[in-house]
DNA sequence: AGGTTAAGCGCG
DNA sequence: AAAGCGCGCTTAACCT
């Protein structure tokens, strides 16, 4: 990191604090006059990653920005301050799971926060390695796959989507073979990467401007793929226009078991405050439903744990993963029962399926 | 000194 | 003009 720091400042032509907004704004943008790409809500140039990463291709600092950026990262939020989190009473780190905050029925959990955990990079991956089992046990994690794509199959009935999911085909891929037209074997690596975002996209009620940003395509290319995907998939079609306007007569969505998530700005005059609320209607019953899902997972799980008596407890919780610590013996039986249990909280016309890896830590179990 | 906001970024 | 959902944490900058 200190060598990124000076290699900054070189070529910066001077010192100056790399964390300092204020500062680097001065430095890119009036005294190297890079090009300013994107705005700040109030109005600054921005520095975020997505911008560093356009500016890279020109020039050689923001490279060098991004790199110091994620380990800086990675190193306040995690390498420094977790050790100090350890109970000396236990000598482990206990977060809090908070069950009244998410609007969609997620827990939330801090302090620290152990659902954001890096994964994503090697370095990020070295620091989820730090999370062993106590001697004599392993770390058990099972994790739904593809659960809110599967809950949307099942909340919009799309005879395609159903199929896919009762052939266990990979979605991303038969979404590719649909909207670009081939057969599911021909599918290419960029079109599955295509397909993957279009799928997070509908989750999330995605426009046409934000696909094509995503994808790094144009507009009307983005656009297109949206129009054959509905034609394809005609009953998520259905379902995302059904969902909006019971958002918009009721005011509120509802979850597959009934929770409900009010919408105060459905119907707002602000054209803006009105869309984003539709987004939230999209999203709020697939996330909450998922929510709803694994929770009945954690209490049957609970329930076999102490009934069997078997040498295993439940560590944590990720939103879509369960993990656990196991007597090595124990492992394999529990492996089992665990990814049954998840599997058989079965109110969805499409299978659950659940993967469960396990390893002397939390990285090796995935 | 201590609290709040803005920007940014880690995860699902 | 904005344009992708849900969180929590860190630092800098600003405020009381």
């Amino acid at each position: 990191m200190l060598a990124l720091e000076a290699k900054a400042h070189e070529l910066a032509g001077g010192p100056f604090n790399l964390g300092s907004p204020k500062q680097l704004g001065e430095i890119l943008f009036n005294k190297l006059e890079l090009p300013v790409l994107k705005k700040t809500p109030k109005g600054a140039p921005s520095t975020a990653e997505e911008v560093l990463a356009e500016l890279a291709l020109d020039y050689p600092l923001p490279a060098v920005l991004m790199e110091y950026r994620s380990l800086s990262k990675l190193k306040s939020t995690y390498t420094d301050k977790l050790p100090g989190m350890i109970d000396p009473k236990t000598g482990r780190v206990h977060t809090s799971y908070h069950q009244a905050v998410t609007a969609t029925g997620r827990l939330s959990s801090s302090d620290p926060n152990l659902q954001n955990i890096p994964i994503r990079t090697e370095e990020g991956r070295r620091i989820r390695q730090a999370f062993i089992a106590a001697p004599g046990c392993k770390i058990v994690a099972a994790d739904y796959s593809q659960i809110e794509l599967r809950i949307m199959a099942h909340l919009s009935q799309d005879p395609g989507l159903l199929a896919a999911f009762a052939e266990g085909l990979d979605v991303h891929s038969a979404t590719a073979a649909e909207v670009f037209a081939v057969d599911i074997e021909q599918v290419s690596v960029d079109q599955r990467r295509k397909a993957k975002a279009i799928n997070f996209g509908l989750i999330y009620g995605m426009s046409a401007f934000g696909l094509a940003k995503q994808l790094g395509i144009g507009r009307h290319e983005a656009q297109q793929y949206i129009d054959v995907y509905f034609a394809r998939y005609p009953g998520v079609a259905d379902y995302m226009a059904r969902t909006r306007a019971l958002a918009h007569e009721k005011g509120y969505v509802e979850t597959l078991k009934g929770r409900r998530l009010y919408l105060p700005e459905i119907n707002a005059r602000n054209r803006q405050r009105q869309q984003a609320a539709e987004r939230t209607a999209i999203n709020a019953p697939m996330q909450g439903t998922a929510a709803d899902l694994i929770k009945l997972a954690m209490l049957a799980v609970d329930a076999w744990i102490h009934s069997s008596g078997v040498d295993a407890r439940l560590m944590m919780q990720v939103h879509d993963e369960l993990v656990f610590e196991v007597a090595d013996d124990a492992v394999a039986g529990l492996s089992e029962k665990v990814a049954a249990l998840m599997s058989d909280i079965g109110w969805l016309d499409v299978p659950l399926v659940v993967e469960v890896g396990t390893g002397d830590n939390w990285d090796e179990a995935h």
